[in-house]
DNA sequence: CTGAAAGCGCTAACAC
DNA sequence: GTGTTAGCGCTTTCAG
């Protein structure tokens, strides 16, 4: 059973394949195509569930239709909220969403830019990694538009968008300080994105800001290579030689999770022995006996208005505002492990 | 910054298009192309990166080199790691994986089915729900090479991989008699699903061979439309209200994840109040104080497997097995949830 | 050994 | 109002 194709349809309609694409198009009144024929067509069409092939629609045109979303890793639930209200968005206007990760790769992640570029995709949502700036920067050199998402390139003039890493981690601490912790730890990876890095300035500066001095040895910073397990270890080890601690800041939701079994190994109580407060949100937070705060990162809203300014550079959308470099404010979400115990 | 063509690439380098197909596509030997020749070609292509455009690849030999996954959810840790192996399997064979979700609506299953067809899909690997199976079937007429996966379609003769839905129930169920439990709750969903099914099916039988009568009361079926909200207060009654249960089986791991929350709400403690086992793996099990045991879905070798299956389906692969309905064993991970507790 | 040309299914300028 | 036709970029048959 092959396909059906715009030529059999024009067949045994009786007419021609031009007066089928224009029907089928939206373009019959433009056109003026008669009210019979274009009502024959649209019958034909429907009982033989014929479909153009939007290969050769692709080809013609040279618009696929498709947007190509780049992420950090498709498991993990920021990804599923995210690919949600974008493929919504998405299907507002008539175009599909794949979906690659990259899983923090630059290789894998250039890879995935020039396969998605093969595919002739339209436009591009990425969450950008270090060695990936060439690679945008020819996406923008051939006019692809493209937007970075939850991470920039300071170097690239390109449309972002992210949370306020700043802000959240600021909020997060204060509550701790207002709470009466004194000694705030920091757990953090060495990845060199600058979601990461505002984040440890956030710590930084707001110390500061309370007078309270920095101490180097109150931060522990991870390897990304690390894994699962040496994660849990180190930061095992961190808590065992830091007992000036009275509470701890994890910087990404994995680290949090490794924390707590950490902690749990510890068997220190939260927040008795140790408060805490984790940057971005996993379900274990809200489960997890007392109840850990987090930083809540607005998914909906960084899709959408990636999504936005995306459609907005297609020319698909009318310019909401002339901002296209935007931070977003987080929520503290506040829960048993940051209250004060006393 | 047009971007360059064969004909292109043929007129640098002083040849037809026809010659430059040839060399890239390996069949430089084959059709004895000078070497003198192949190597011109070879060196502009990479001066100029040159990468031949899929969709008119495509649509010349109709094969997208694409395969397409539909899946239930693309959140969820079962996701996550099926695309990963999914997809580091059709590397290998020089294909990419597109991935849809149906949301457990049949009508956007439908949907992405079709869709998938329009953008000319060489195969599928579908998590199939109750309202697709007509257009599974025209995928089938068309010939086109289809998988289904974690569930199937008993009217339809088409390969498929699950867990031993049947065999992870018994295993669990068995293991809390074994450690001294006698009432034994079963929580699931009304979904009409082969594996929701099978799974009662497991709570049923394994009981009965073991001379306990089954007790309606004990069974509790939440509805599939319910909010996360709803099914914890639902499950809160439920026990509530049967304070005979001494364990408590849940069929998903969101509805384990639900009943953690509502054991947790009647501050009951586990398993010295009620024991309790969870089909399918989730981070918060490993975590969440004392350790829930769970029916893990070896999710890498129904991933591989899959693909095994469709890739043989394509003429891709040596059948490695005639066998193309297959059930892989799931492994009961025991934790302190579901231990004896005198 | 290499190239001309047809054609995949569709759109749209241009005819009539 | 409707049809003819020329490609979009590539592969592949067939003819040199």
């Amino acid at each position: 059973m092959k396909r059906i194709s715009i030529k059999d349809i024009a067949k045994i309609a009786g007419t021609s394949p031009t007066t089928v694409s224009f029907v089928l198009n939206g373009k019959a009144k433009e056109m003026r195509i008669s009210d019979a024929i274009t009502k024959k067509i649209l019958s034909t069409t429907k009982k033989y569930g014929y479909k153009p092939n939007q290969i050769a629609v692709t080809l013609r045109t040279g618009q696929s239709k498709i947007i190509g979303l780049i992420v950090e890793s498709v498991g993990g639930a920021f990804f599923g909220a995210l690919a949600k209200v974008i493929e919504a968005e998405a299907q507002k206007y008539g175009y599909r969403v794949v979906y690659c990760s990259t899983e923090n790769d630059p290789e894998k992640g250039k890879e995935m830019i020039k396969m998605l570029a093969h595919q002739q995709v339209d436009g591009y949502i990425i969450t950008p990694a270090a060695g990936m700036k060439d690679d945008i920067e020819d996406l923008i050199k051939q006019d692809k538009p493209v937007v970075l998402m939850d991470s920039f390139i300071p170097s690239l003039n390109v449309p972002y968008v992210l949370v306020d890493n700043y802000l959240g981690v600021k909020e997060g601490i204060e509550s701790l300080i207002n709470a009466g912790y004194k000694n705030i730890g920091f757990v953090t990876v060495n990845l060199d994105l600058i979601q990461i890095s505002e984040r440890l300035r956030g710590y930084n500066e707001t110390l500061k800001q309370h007078k309270i001095k920095v101490d180097k040895k109150n931060i522990l910073q991870l390897s990304y290579q690390d894994s699962k397990e040496q994660i849990v270890q180190k930061i095992t080890a961190f808590l065992e030689k830091n007992t000036q601690l009275d509470a701890i800041f994890f910087a990404t939701n994995y680290l949090g999770t490794s924390g707590l079994q950490a902690i749990k190994k510890l068997r220190m109580r939260i927040p008795e022995d140790i408060a805490m407060i984790s940057f971005d949100e996993h379900e274990i937070f809200s489960l997890y006996p007392p109840g850990i705060s987090t930083i809540q990162q607005p998914v909906e809203e960084i899709g959408s208005t990636a999504m936005n300014l995306l459609l907005t550079q297609m020319g698909k959308k009318e310019k909401s505002s002339n901002e296209n470099k935007i931070q977003i404010a987080p929520t503290l979400i506040n829960r048993a492990s940051s209250q004060a115990h006393n």
